[in-house]
DNA sequence: ATCCGTGCAAAGAATTTGCATACAT
DNA sequence: ATGTATGCAAATTCTTTGCACGGAT
């Protein structure tokens, strides 16, 4: 069992009032504003404790840094191509996926992981504008 | 435009008859019997050359090193959660899935990729019999 | 002749770990 | 007092890159 330690709390409260998905140098940075000697290492340490726990969620974007999540209920994510922010999708679960994935299958299919991509709001709003300029 | 080289058609060949997903470091190993003097380096240069050509797949698992995939029509992948072997499934692709993630988003969904997890059906297998051995 | 590819080794990015000290129970 | 957490730096893992030389067009 793990010990109480005010830089654990710490990144768990920063995780749960950010929504930002950061990576763990971000976490990092912001932290030491209120633990000047924090070290990446202990950063790194509490967030997989916190992930192992399943008190925050990792994000393996599959290129670049891990992100971090403290909303933990199953959710999705969007990656823009463009600015390359992580957002939340506002949709639920969706366990018709596992069961198509079932279909030909002789093992277990326990679960998924799935990533949008295309141009966030904000990026595309963007373009619009880039375009009508031309 | 690239020029014709012997190794990068090696590592194309080797990926077309060999379903393993294998890593970059499998690759390099296997093409070294063919050509002793080729290095890591060469190996991952020709991967991002052929993926960036749309010739071979990189698949990302989120932790340890990247797969690669002579199958370039799209399909889904599995990894087995117990022996961490990656399989093709055997189902075509999924647009419903990017439909269910444009409700609600104001941004442009392009794609989505997909990973499943579970027990391969060898390691399903294999279970099996230590349980009967209890 | 020119451009591209290779081998090699060094550098880079992201993450983990060993160790002595400090903190929590 | 005992076990766990921390800070620091070094180590690890995976991948990219600079450079001099060799191969392709």
């Amino acid at each position: 069992m793990p010990n109480y330690s005010r830089q654990r709390e710490s990144i768990k409260k920063y995780l749960d009032s950010h929504f930002t998905h950061p990576t763990a140098e971000t976490v990092y940075l912001d932290i030491k504003e209120e633990f000047p000697n924090i070290s990446l290492g202990t950063v790194y340490r509490n967030l997989n404790l916190l992930a192992d726990m399943g008190e925050i969620l990792r994000i393996s974007l599959g290129n670049g840094p891990d992100r971090y999540d403290g909303r933990t209920s199953p959710h999705y994510h969007f990656i823009c191509s463009q600015c390359g922010q992580v957002l939340d999708m506002d949709i639920g679960p969706m366990p018709e996926i596992d069961e198509a994935a079932r279909q030909n299958f002789s093992g277990v299919i326990t679960g998924h992981i799935t990533h949008f991509f295309g141009l966030c709001p904000k990026c595309n709003i963007k373009n619009t504008f880039i375009r009508k300029g031309e």
